[in-house]
DNA sequence: CATGAATGAGCGTTCATTCAT
DNA sequence: CATGAATGAACGCTCATTCAT
């Protein structure tokens, strides 16, 4: 394994860990009995349990920007069209990273590591200034209204994906999808969640004449 | 100050900083020493750390159930009427809870404790019988459409108000209302979450001819 | 035991292992051992090892310390009488508090912790005092001659004292003293470094007409 | 940089770094730091910690030895002109060799390694032939008195200059030397130290008739 | 009923050292 | 010849819990 592998893997585990356990309820020897390294590579690679946690945060949080500004330059998609694509975008990101997405949330909810907050702080000002961005094109093309409160409309998306995360697997049963793949679920889940999201920011957004 | 005084007192302070630093965060000592309690009275009273964080539960959860059946058996009362009571039901709760929703967030994302799990499940169980209750009634007389997803209607709900409450400062600060009062800010927030949720749900339930 | 008692104990192995070890070459787990108690105890009585250090230096301080202002004040003592009971008051300290001695002269060498500079700067102090006291009396009954540098003459007395405790046992051999027993043996050695000291004193104080 | 070189770097290093904080209060990761070299170097080129410290005090005892035996049986120099260059010599080590005469101080108090102890042993055994050999002809040239104890003797002078060393800066504040110089100050203090124990050895070591 | 004292287990971290390259 | 990577052991300390009083 080289170098950079055990980093990755070392932080998979932590990442898992941490989204099952929590950062204080997992200790440094667990995470090194998981990746199978010895306790001492964990600091020594980097640093400190605080670091550790602080590097996947890094490397999660390029992982998770929206990186789609070509796509809203694009002339040739109109404002919806751009705001169903944001938020399969937002969406895949998610359902791809949800031991992550569950760490963030807990973060989000203590906010004691102050590296952390940023890093959380800088991703909501990425998605925020998306979504600006598209509002206030809609606006000047008469297709979307006046007064829309982009943090309501943000957290209306994020607040509604974070519950169906969190109760993904009675939302399963409830759909009697308990047999099905965790693909194929993730899949019928995406979609669903998307025609829901959707049709809220449509609702919300569209111009009345 | 009375046993059952101390009690509460205890579960207080327990609460404030389980939620501000977690569970594993929090030591019982930090817990005595905020309550200003002997350290051994903590594990007196409740047994141990993990049975005060389930009394806690056990407890608010008690307070936190919407408790509005007389009102949903009311026929003088729209459905659509209803659907706003219980909105506002919820928001004040969750509004006046601030501190044990954030606790409740963290332990649905780890799903560690299973007697904690038993009672978040039981209020979500709650929550979804108001709502079918009030749906089915809406879908009989007409006023609310068919197929609605009840799940993903109250993780709409409870997601968006999830998100305002962990981002309430950010959102605090962005409607330059810094210097209001926190009660003042709560009673405004209340307001303009409740009509926003409102929204969403009439779209989401208005019958379409 | 009672409650100071363990604490006590606990200071008294500690002064042990320090004198021997060294602060940081002893561990809280030596400490605790030596003192048959638990391992948490030692924080739990202290708070922590270098509390523990600073408690023993504030404890044995307060016995290093000459007291003997009454002495100093008596009229019907003459300067150099006083000047031997001076050096015999500082030879018996220093002679039963070896341990502690040794410990001292690491940490003037080191000079690490803050706390414990001020605990050692506070007695050389002390002593500097009894002597510059004694030293002015005499000049002005001039028997003494001017001109005295205090710390060169505090620093001969307490250097030679501690190369002598340093090398006691090398000192204890070269005088054919092995067989002797420990108490007679430090009787002896400090008769003949009291001797010592105050035949120097004699000459380096005396006035010179 | 040469191999040796490399080598008298690190133990350079070393010796700031177990002066200023001990044997056990340094680790090898500091020295390599501070000698900016590989960590593993250290181990590699000495074997170990504690290989790395005797070598430093074989280095060190080489330079610190007392060399004036052709001094010494020098015909036209008086025993007492002797001393005073004995004493001279010593002090000129000393001074510039402060850094390693703390080390020194700490072993000698806590007696761990026992191949250091040696090499102490060693040197204070070449002290005492240098003064054993002077005592002896200035007793047979009847300018010295009988019953000397060379030990005392000369641990009043080893002594008096650790304590003086020890309480440098004290002495330079108290002689109001604050602003010279170093090399200015150890110079000043040299001829001063050096005045006072010639001073103490004259008076032990004359003749009465 | 209440509490100071005590305990064994485990925490995050650092240590001196080794070894493959 | 030199070094980054790795390791087992130990570090100081805090944990939740227990128990005698």
């Amino acid at each position: 394994m080289r170098n950079t592998e055990k980093h990755t893997h070392i932080m998979e585990k932590a990442e898992e860990l941490f989204a099952a356990k929590g950062y204080d309820g997992t200790s440094i020897r667990e995470i090194a009995r998981a990746a199978h390294v010895n306790l001492a590579m964990v600091s020594y690679y980097f640093g400190s349990k605080e670091k550790l946690m602080e590097a996947l945060f890094k490397e999660r949080m390029s992982l998770m920007k929206l990186k789609i500004e070509s796509l809203l330059k694009n002339e040739n998609i109109s404002p919806f069209q751009k705001v169903e694509i944001l938020i399969d975008e937002y969406l895949t990101k998610v359902i791809d990273r949800q031991f992550f997405y569950k760490i963030m949330l807990c973060e989000m909810a203590q906010q004691k590591n102050k590296v952390i907050l940023k890093f959380i702080s800088d991703i909501k000002l990425n998605y925020a200034n998306m979504i600006r961005g598209l509002v206030e094109e809609g606006q000047q093309k008469k297709v979307f209204k006046k007064d829309i409160d982009i943090m309501l409309l943000m957290n209306t998306m994020t607040g509604t994906v974070t519950q169906m995360i969190l109760n993904k697997e009675v939302y399963r049963e409830f759909n009697s999808l308990k047999k099905t793949s965790d693909s194929v679920y993730h899949t019928w889940l995406k979609k669903r969640l998307g025609d829901h999201i959707k049709k809220i920011f449509k609702t919300l957004l569209e111009y009345e004449s």
